[in-house]
DNA sequence: CTTCTGACA
DNA sequence: TGTCAGCA
């Protein structure tokens, strides 16, 4: 269970998040009021999330989508649990960590978890998303 | 330039 | 939900 860590490891702004899950900005910060997600702060106060958080995202995306609103999907959906939200608080030192995370060890992060066993059509999701990373510097 | 919070013609 | 303001 090393792989949780990983998962739980906040690493992109709401940009990325908003493209990777064609979630407007507006959204993401509401279903954060309502506790559906939560993502970790910057020493900024910038949101930074996990894979985790992307996940939940496309969950609720996907519940919205079918109609469901905001009190439909919290019942539907399991609270965060406490393991998740302290493993994405973000720390000074892994703050750091993330501005040198660019490249390879980002690619291998970002490898893992799409090889790490998704849906096949989940993952398509992100495809674009990943060539911004392997086409960028 | 990007993100954040608050507010509503 | 979109969008704009005024900061950081």
């Amino acid at each position: 269970m090393g792989d949780e860590i990983r998962r739980n490891m906040a690493l992109f702004p709401i940009g990325i998040v908003m493209k990777l899950t064609d979630l407007s900005a507006r959204q993401i910060r509401y279903y954060e009021q309502h506790s559906l997600i939560v993502p970790a702060r910057t020493s900024g106060n910038q949101r930074l999330f996990s894979f985790n958080d992307v996940e939940r995202l496309l969950e609720i995306k996907a519940l919205i989508e079918k109609g469901v609103n905001i009190a439909g999907i919290k019942q539907v959906m399991n609270p965060v649990s406490k393991e998740s939200e302290e493993a994405t608080v973000i720390t000074a030192d892994t703050e750091v960590k993330r501005r040198e995370l660019s490249d390879t060890q980002l690619h291998r992060l970002l490898k893992q978890q799409l090889v790490a066993g998704k849906r096949p059509g989940q993952v398509s999701l992100i495809q674009g998303e990943l060539s911004r990373f392997f086409n960028n510097k």
